[in-house]
DNA sequence: CGTACTAGTCTTTTT
DNA sequence: GACTAGTACG
């Protein structure tokens, strides 16, 4: 019996087919990677392939590792010649060579989202670009998209005749490129564009890469943007062993220019190819499954189909409503909880996925009191944080004095008294003199205009010099030490009263561990690999399951991952699918969501929860959001019975065991000011929005008139904002002319749904005043609301001398409320850190 | 030159 | 609510 035995029929099939063009396509769960492993061993050991013919691509370095370890653990002798790795390293790794052929410096540095903005930054005030028209950051899309598709310069110029907007965005491009050069610098894209192009330009360095990889596989395909199939078409050309991977029903990267087409087409780009379908699941129960497949089958942009497994049907999927968010998170981690002191989980068997970052706080809040370990992946990525940038810059700057964005980063950090001005004058310099930042500090002497505050520049150049001097014979972690040390950078942080001061602390000495993990895993560990290992890294990557820790991220980094229990927070229209989504013009911007719904119930193994909230804080203003469409997609029968179920009679509505029905929400909505998530520090949802807003009104509220409804929790208590006024009627207009953009809030008008039909509530003359001018009647449907906010004549919950928590400084005494231009300024007496003075709307402060 | 405050933006997702 | 860039002031 060999290890191939233990294929199936359609998993064999693709493991022995490996020459030709291969096209698998493999349904959540299907066991792909074991595929992609066994078909490296079998060419290995059956057909005599060269390991070192063998290339394998993955997107993240965290699926290259686990490949790498599960090729090593069946292929023995010989794996470590197989080339495993990501597309963008693929790349770092042939440009290190080449990257001469095409006029950049083969010691060219690696160019974070970070670097780029202060690029165009830069770019857009030397073409006296108007910051306010053009967004950086769309530029910066619009770059990076022009790339995915591999539009040069050049070419989008060409494109651009006649409209005006494009033509800018052209300048910019062309002028960013031209800085990035300059530099010897490239971005995340450039990486895969420039590799194209040494391939298009240098026919030789392309064919010894067609000799070296006669066996090309390229995983999670369906992600693959142009640039990237042009690498792959490119090396495949001439051996045309590609074995492609992926699903489509997982194409969630569509914003970052994956186009769907290279796997919808790839039997058109290679007509010989042999199509394999994996569709055996070996991942989730029956119930998961069916509810996956009843999710998908709404798209139509899809290869049809099915996934079925021998698993049993297994529990059925649960699925709970929550008033509040806090409440959600509550839930989710007291079930956590539950399972682990009933034995049925460990922490590690859970993960909480959801849409957006921001999701995670509530969470991590409510882990946090639960003492129930965990961990978040993404967010800020390690190595983009302030503290971690720094320290970075500083081994850049003594790596190779060549990237002056680092030198200008840290030339002044800590402070050192060099301003603007001097930084200015020394770049003159070098620009005159065409040469680097750096090298222009080194020569000050020479520089004329600098005059006595050129003294300020002697330490920092000394100190970097002598950092060069010790690199000779320090080994990376003593580097990282020192230079932690002379700069003086933590010692600062211990100093400042920076709130986050121990954060930063903490990650700096989780830095410091980086380095010295791989030092311990590179043998000859060199400055500049570990910085270029350091650039790619994804927040995945870090990810270590050995913790007995529960996992907390977004949809999009669980894929490719997989848990025995699954929690899916935030199960709400507006949020998943996002509103931007919904509102798009796009039918198949939903597409691409659902796709992701798709991602995320088929990371469960066992056991699926979905949560929603009816209420939720979103940027600063209160939400009402109704059920997901994608949870009404899922068959009743599948769904826990136990709990609030849709009745079918009418699936735009729905009734939960209660009674209540979710067109009745507005009054629906209880109030609670005590309970549930009046625990927390955090402050119930009337008050903390209190005064939302510099008079935010209305703003993300859906459907002006009734939209008052709905945010009035926030804005009434705040009748000080509306003295203001002109906030409210800017954002009410805004309403007007921008049409409702939910239907799903048309109030029983029985449009929710698809996003075509926007139903635009009609608004009485009456219902157009001015809200306030209004009168207390019309607030019938939000009594509650005022009972909840403690309705006292200032709108606030406590008075002078009473006894008040804050999130951040903790307990203390109110001394005075005064009525401020906006609102309440209180100042309060507190225990630990005194008294300070702050706004009521934002203070959250709670009565004890 | 450095700080402290203000106004504006943002959030959908990230290699 | 959080963050950031820009500005005014010391």
């Amino acid at each position: 019996m060999s290890i191939y035995d233990t294929l199936n029929a359609r998993q064999k099939e693709a493991v022995l087919q490996i020459n030709g063009p291969v096209l698998i396509l493999a349904g959540a769960g299907s066991g792909k990677t074991r595929v992609l492993t066994h078909r490296i061993a079998y060419m290995i050991e059956k057909e005599g392939v060269n390991p070192w013919n063998i290339l394998a691509i993955t997107f993240t370095n965290k699926a290259a590792g686990e490949m790498r370890e599960r090729v090593d653990d069946i292929v023995g002798f010989g794996s470590e010649s197989i080339w495993v790795s990501t597309f963008h390293s693929t790349c770092v790794r042939i440009l290190r060579r080449y990257a001469d052929r095409i006029g950049y410096d083969n010691s060219f540095t690696i160019y974070d989202t970070d670097d780029s903005k202060n690029i165009i930054k830069e770019v857009c005030k030397r073409l006296q670009v108007d910051t306010k028209l053009y967004k950086e950051r769309s530029l910066m899309s619009a770059i990076s998209s022009a790339k995915d598709e591999l539009i040069s310069p050049t070419e989008f110029e060409l494109n651009t005749i006649g409209d005006f907007g494009k033509r800018k965005i052209a300048e910019v491009y062309r002028e960013y490129q031209k800085t990035l050069k300059k530099n010897n610098a490239m971005d995340f894209d450039d990486l895969i564009v420039k590799t194209v192009e040494l391939f298009k330009s240098c026919p030789d360095v392309l064919n010894s890469y067609q000799e070296r990889f006669k066996y090309i596989m390229v995983d999670e395909y369906q992600d693959t943007n142009t640039a990237q199939f042009e690498l792959v078409r490119l090396l495949a050309s001439k051996y045309r062993n590609l074995c492609v991977v992926g699903d489509d029903d997982q194409s969630i990267y569509k914003f970052r220019g994956a186009n769907i087409n290279n796997i919808l087409d790839f039997e058109k780009v290679f007509p010989e190819a042999k199509v394999i379908k994996l569709e055996q699941n070996y991942r989730s129960t029956q119930n998961i499954l069916s509810a996956a497949n009843n999710v998908i089958r709404n798209n139509m942009e899809r290869k049809e189909k099915a996934l079925w497994t021998e698993k049993g049907e297994g529990d059925q999927i649960h699925f709970r409503q929550f008033d509040t968010a806090y409440e959600e998170a509550e839930f989710i981690a007291s079930d956590i909880g539950k399972k682990k002191r009933n034995g049925l989980a460990d922490y590690k068997d859970c993960a909480v996925l959801y849409r957006t970052n921001a999701q995670s706080r509530l969470l991590e809040e409510r882990f946090i009191m639960e003492g129930i370990p965990y961990d978040v992946v993404g967010g800020v990525n390690f190595y983009s944080r302030k503290e971690i940038k720094d320290i970075l810059a500083y081994l850049k700057t003594i790596d190779n004095g060549k990237d002056d964005l680092a030198v200008k980063r840290i030339i002044n950090v800590p402070r050192r008294g060099i301003g603007a001005a001097t930084i200015n004058k020394v770049q003159d310099y070098a620009d005159e003199n065409g040469i680097s930042f750096y090298d222009a500090l080194r020569r000050k002497e020479e520089i004329a205009s600098l005059g006595r505050s050129g003294v300020k520049l002697d330490p920092f150049v000394t100190m970097i010099q002598a950092f060069r001097a010790k690199m000779e014979y320090f080994s990376l972690e003593e580097l990282v030490n020192d230079v932690i040390e002379t700069t003086g950078y933590v010692k600062e942080l211990k100093e400042s009263d920076d709130e986050d001061a121990d954060d930063r602390i903490n990650n700096i000495d989780e830095f410091v561990s980086k380095v010295v993990a791989y030092e311990e895993s590179h043998e000859e560990a060199s400055l500049s690999e570990f910085l270029e290992e350091v650039a790619l890294v994804a927040d995945i990557d870090g990810v270590d399951s050995d913790n007995n820790k529960v996992l907390l991220m977004t949809l999009h980094s669980a894929k490719g991952l997989e848990f025995p229990f699954v929690y899916l927070a935030g199960m709400e229209d507006g949020i998943f699918p996002s509103y931007m989504t919904i509102t798009s013009d796009d039918p198949t911007a939903i597409e691409e969501e659902r796709r992701l719904a798709y991602v995320g119930i088929t990371r469960a193994k066992e056991d699926l929860t979905l949560t929603c909230a009816r209420m939720r804080m979103i940027r600063g203003e209160t939400q009402y959001n109704m059920v997901s469409r994608f949870v009404k997609e899922i068959p009743e029968k599948l769904l826990d019975n136990s709990l609030p179920v849709v009745k079918k009679k009418d699936k735009d509505e729905f009734v939960y065991a209660d009674g209540s029905a979710e067109k009745n929400r507005f009054q629906a909505v209880p109030f609670k000011t005590t309970g549930g998530f009046s625990g927390f520090g955090q402050t119930a949802p009337g008050s903390s929005s209190f005064g939302a807003g510099k008079g935010s009104f209305g703003k993300n509220s859906f459907g002006s008139g009734f939209g008052a409804g709905t945010n009035t929790g926030s804005s009434f208590g705040a009748g000080n904002t509306f003295g203001s006024g002109s906030n409210f009627g800017r954002s009410a207009k805004k309403e007007e002319t921008e049409a409702a953009p939910f239907t799903g809030y048309s109030y029983g008008a029985g449009s929710y749904g698809r996003p075509r039909a926007v139903v635009k509530p009609k608004r009485t003359a009456e219902e157009n005043k001015p809200f306030i001018a209004r009168g207390l009647s019309s607030l019938d449907g939000v009594q509650g609301l005022q009972k909840g906010m403690g309705n006292s004549p200032t709108g606030l919950d406590y008075k002078e001398g009473d006894r008040v928590r804050h999130l951040k400084y903790g307990e203390g005494t109110v001394s005075a409320i005064v009525e401020g231009p906006r609102d309440y300024q209180v100042t309060v007496q507190f225990d630990s850190v005194g008294q300070k003075i702050m706004y009521a709307a934002f203070a959250k402060l709670k009565k004890i």
